[in-house]
DNA sequence: ATGTATGCAAAACATTTGCACCTGG
DNA sequence: CCAGGTGCAAATGTTTTGCATACAT
């Protein structure tokens, strides 16, 4: 039940919240903008205001229920946090994104950050390439490479 | 000499791109943001437009002279590209920022993209945490820490 | 009740573009 | 001379804010 993340944050428990929460997982863990967000909850019959969606975005990821990233450099993108770190490999072709997560990378930071002197709290690593989907190439060439409109 | 470099990326050499170098050179190595560039024109006397800086950046970096990156998630930070490929940590508490590069990751992050069926282009790879600055916590607390104005 | 949250519209920003004029080669 | 570059102002796209109203506890 969501309502108990939102309670444990400290937030009150509210319908656009709740509808928030239950669109990620509903969305198996994929990274949604907020203006994706809000088209998808008004297509289904919520009434809810951008703002809201900014709003409750900010507070999720203070509260550590989302992590926000920036892979293209427009819009970001937000991702429910469930379980534990891991890194991402975005196609630059069809913009399809996968997880992952290396212990030995995850290491090695911790060494550079104590050779340079930094107390490590948090990192980014994305990677970016080509994928092999047989209907990458082509078909969805947009997301990262094509440029908006 | 800049004016080399502007003629093998086949761009015209004009003043406004020379400055524009210069002050990259001149600033040894630091990240700059579009607006902190032109401001710094300004301030030198030159007739620089705001929207000539962005036009010029986006060239430069289609021609890998310059490297833009998204640090704080607002505005982007633009660097000159000296020498090979390198990675960032930055200082959540003063915005200090060290570049390293490390054999193991970037091994690992081949391997990492082939296990996944990526063929890899480029990544980003950020470290974020508390440098040991004597003059850092404190006096230039704000950066990545403090929201703007 | 009552402090928060929400929607809407307007504001704030960073970045891009249209256009008439200027400039480098 | 002429394509490409530039400044200015207006346009964009995204995210934030102000405010009166609605809601959770």
């Amino acid at each position: 039940m969501e309502s108990r993340n939102l309670r444990n944050a400290g937030l009150k428990v509210t319908v656009p919240r709740m509808k928030l929460l239950e669109l990620f997982e509903s969305s198996g863990g994929k990274h949604l903008t907020a203006e994706s967000i809000h088209r998808q909850l008004i297509e289904a019959g919520e009434d809810i205001g951008l703002a809201t969606i900014y709003r409750a975005l900010v507070q999720f990821e203070a509260a550590g229920l989302v992590t926000k990233h920036h892979f293209e450099g427009d819009h970001a993108v937000f991702e429910l946090e469930r379980g534990p770190h891991h890194d991402h490999i975005v196609c630059i072709h069809c913009g399809k994104v996968e997880e992952f997560c290396d212990e030995v990378i995850e290491a090695r930071q911790q060494e550079i950050a104590g050779k340079y002197g930094f107390r490590l709290h948090d990192h980014t690593l994305t990677l970016y390439g080509e994928c092999s989907d047989a209907d990458c190439t082509g078909k969805n060439a947009n997301a990262l490479t094509e440029k908006k409109k």
